[in-house]
DNA sequence: AATAGTTATGCAAACGTTTGCATAACTATT
DNA sequence: AATAGTTATGCAAACGTTTGCATAACTATT
């Protein structure tokens, strides 16, 4: 009797070694050749790209980062991938770090300062060009990234950003576009507007109270602290809860200005269920541009927080940094230009 | 007058052999008790941690990686990240690769072919340990793929698998899964039910279909070709379209089995217009259990597919093929429970 | 006291690339 | 013909870790 055992070769990756005996050269002008270096006469170059081609040459990125210091990979730190304002962000990252022939490598730090501490020590022993980072919730100091500060790791920030250290920084102008959006209710003739906030402890939600309170100041309106109303995290079921303190006031608001569009399709779908005409006797307007403010009856007015570009310009910022080494240029701040999108919550 | 030019002195970082000097021993014993290898003494693990802490001794993964050629990063390549369900599979990875060390780097295919060919090269120079893919659209063939299998990286595939290779799967049942969900239809009542169907190139969705038919034929129900539409991408304005198909029908359906849960949205809100009390007119089911299905009044009976569970499912099945080099298992596939969630537009 | 076994450490090479410097073999200039 | 300049290539070292093997310095056994 006989047993036949099969061995699956695994294929050996060609090095530069081997192209080099291949070709009576040296490793050194297979290298240059492959990098396109001038000094390399141009017959050279063509015999080593066949040959590359021919032995399905791959470069080993690793022993090139090992070599060079570079690993042309940037670290994204998000509180959560699957929530839609972080995923459009990252998509932004990533497609123009794809472009520029950058990788991104994800960790959630869930909102967690511990796991966000635990992940910059691994991103810092993974050595990554540069990272993004959108501060988790519970952060409130950042002395854990100083670190990278020292190791030349450039750094971007974007949405939460650190206020205790100079930091490049990609943000929105919260209290602008807040403001812009009370505006709007403003001219549409509405005259008791209510405002669902955020986590005041968030620099985000403060500044879009602010903005709002600046709109009522600039026109005179007087600012009701009973159509004020605070919520934890925004959600859905918190900003029913809201809503139905609404219907229990002697008056109701004429307008609602929300700080982000869950809440307000909850004030919307309440409301009616009251027989409340929107946006006749009240008119609502929301904050992030969700997929459901084009879904929700009304379509809501909402304010475009335009994501997808606050990661491409993450990532150009960043890039920009990693490859320039100005060390004269210590933080940038950039501003993502929102919109107010009209809908018929508003019309 | 005097110039000063003040150069911020990057810190070097620390070496095994920096350590090594400092603690008279060498390397290899430096890397051993690190490594808590039981050759190495507790009084000269105790030292070498020490002095680690003390300079701040980061491990070089680059250096390390490249030695031993395990990089512990997978790759990921998904259609689009800002994909709702994408978005939830890649948290479901992210969480089960970091539980266990690995890292996980995020690559769009954008659903083209192209991309997603070039895509397979970056990670192949990048030397990850494993590869996650959901395939492109576009892809039909995968011979870009069978690379890895020389190079023994493993690849897990989800959602949209390849039909034409051998490969580890994780899925869900989508036939089991349209049929419970029009069976469920069936024993509330519904006579007349119609699907909203997806591209029937994609295997998914041809599966729902199957599902939904085979569902109808145990039930000894009518197939009425005129209840079957079928749509390109399943996206809400088509659903709309569909719904309005529906109602210039002689007779409404009295139920509808929507492939995807955008589609059932908009037959809810284009019914109710006309008055069609839900469920009671018309009974609906979508899939996917999208955030909107437990907002959009009714909320929507809907399947839910469990990514997350299958994001963790792909990552713990890959890093399992990665760590047991067990050559005799070629290949492996998982099928997700799912679970029917019944809410009011079935009620 | 000689031998065998154990414990703890070090040597040296290797992974695959990149790059400063050297140099051989030309070509152009006087 | 001698010199200077140019072109194309190679040498050798380096990046920071890991690991098979060797070995020094013990301890235990006869």
């Amino acid at each position: 009797m006989q047993t036949f055992v099969y061995i699956v070769m695994k294929n050996r990756r060609i090095t530069l070694k081997d192209l080099a005996k291949d070709l009576n050269l040296s490793a050194s002008t297979i290298s240059r050749a492959l990098d396109n270096h001038p000094a390399i006469s141009d017959a050279t170059k063509k015999k080593v790209r066949q040959k590359a081609e021919e032995l399905g040459f791959i470069p080993n990125s690793i022993a090139s980062s090992f070599r060079t210091k570079k690993t042309k990979s940037i670290g994204i730190i998000v509180p959560r991938i699957d929530i839609h304002f972080h995923s459009l962000v990252i998509s932004g990252i990533e497609n123009y770090a794809y472009k520029n022939g950058y990788n991104v490598t994800i960790f959630q730090s869930k909102d967690s300062l511990k796991r966000e501490k635990e992940i910059t020590k691994i991103l810092q022993n993974r050595m990554v060009d540069g990272i993004i980072i959108c501060l988790s919730i519970e952060t409130e100091k950042c002395d854990h990234f100083k670190k990278f500060n020292k190791l030349g790791v450039p750094m971007v920030f974007y949405d939460r950003v650190p206020t205790d250290f100079d930091a490049n920084k990609v943000v929105i102008n919260d209290f602008e576009s807040a403001f812009t959006a009370t505006e709007h209710l403003i001219k549409k003739g509405c005259k008791r507007i209510g405002h669902i906030a955020g986590n005041q402890k968030t620099n985000i939600f403060k500044a879009r109270l602010e903005g709002f309170k600046a709109a009522l100041e600039k026109y005179k309106l007087p600012i009701d602290k009973n159509l004020i109303l605070y919520t934890k995290n925004l959600g859905y079921e918190e900003g029913v809860t809201c809503a139905k303190k609404y219907l229990q006031l002697p008056k109701l608001p004429d307008g609602v200005f929300c700080a982000n569009d869950y809440t307000a399709v909850s004030v919307i779908q309440v409301f009616r269920k009251q027989g409340i005409k929107i946006p006749h006797d009240a008119a609502i307007v929301g904050f992030s541009n969700y997929p459901i403010s084009k879904i929700i009856e009304p379509n809501l007015t909402t304010v475009n927080d335009c994501a997808f570009q606050m990661g491409e310009s993450s990532a150009k910022l960043l890039i920009r940094h990693i490859e320039d080494k100005d060390d004269f240029i210590n933080s940038e701040s950039i501003t993502i230009r929102t919109e107010l999108i009209v809908r018929e919550s508003t019309k």
